[in-house]
DNA sequence: ACCGCTGTTCTCCG
DNA sequence: TCGGAGAACAGCGG
């Protein structure tokens, strides 16, 4: 978290109430961040979620800001925080700190893989109660929170699950591969994102830039390219990466290994 | 220039 | 109830 009394809220009214206020803590449930700012000894709460297209960007006195900058907060030092959100599907709302536990869309979230664990029997029987296919499944934050339209895909291709099967077939042994492949493929996207940004940008990681046309993906965006897995094990030509589409999402798979 | 696509979620129908 | 469509928005690439 950026070290920094905020002194100029900019974007958003009730963000002036925060003037003067320090950052203390910063917490993450699924996609929504909780943050706590002291204002005069008394806790106030910053509720962010990114939508599609959101980031927070820290920026160095004189640094311009980045487009799509919607919110900017500027600290005791001259550095600038940016919520920065093109698509404007992200949120950001002051609410009392205390108000966090109390919010029903917080309240309704599942388990946090990283932060919880993923108890595979609560899963299970989740997933025994519905008959719709496993890969929409996975978006729905009240079964998993914060696996999002990457890590579903990523996830269901590690644990060689074909999506579009109803969830109430899986077997026991399928939702242990799930739940591991899950947990396998967050690590992963943090190990390989996290460590380039950290490369590409030097020790401060209090902001989050992806660096651009860098995919380090095994099948999301990769329809036709060959499956890399098959291609290890299987002899032959390999089998090519597919787009399908559930829900209004896009889904990538291996038609061959995902059974 | 148009169309389809994009890391999310909410609401409205049938 | 549930699932799917559409909406919110703005850009990018073919």
């Amino acid at each position: 978290m950026a070290d920094g009394r905020v002194v100029a809220g900019k974007g958003q009214r009730a963000l002036k109430a925060l003037v003067g206020a320090r950052f203390t803590g910063f917490d993450r449930r699924g996609k929504h961040l909780l943050l706590t700012l002291q204002q005069s000894g008394k806790p106030v709460g910053l509720w962010s979620h990114l939508g599609m297209s959101g980031k927070w960007l820290l920026r160095q006195p004189g640094d311009e800001p980045p487009r799509w900058s919607r919110v900017t907060f500027t600290l005791d030092r001259g550095q600038q925080l940016h919520f920065v959100d093109l698509r404007l599907f992200g949120r950001m709302r002051v609410v009392p700190r205390a108000a966090f536990a109390e919010q029903p869309v917080l309240v309704a979230l599942g388990p946090d893989p990283l932060h919880d664990g993923i108890d595979r029997a609560t899963l299970s029987k989740r997933l025994a109660r519905s008959s719709k296919p496993i890969k929409p499944l996975l978006l729905d934050q009240t079964l998993l929170a914060g696996v999002g339209n990457i890590q579903a895909s990523e996830a269901l291709y590690r644990a060689a699950i074909d999506p579009r099967r109803p969830a109430r077939d899986l077997t026991a042994r399928e939702i242990t591969r799930l739940a591991r492949a899950i947990r396998a493929s967050i690590d992963f996207t943090l190990r390989h994102l996290g460590k380039q940004i950290d490369d590409s940008r030097g020790r401060d990681i209090s902001y989050v830039e992806e660096p651009a046309g860098l995919n380090p993906f095994l099948v999301y965006e990769r329809a036709g390219e060959p499956c890399r897995r098959c291609r290890r094990q299987v002899s032959g030509a390999p089998p090519v990466i597919q787009r399908l589409v559930q829900a209004a999402r896009s889904t990538y798979l291996c038609p061959r290994h995902q059974r």
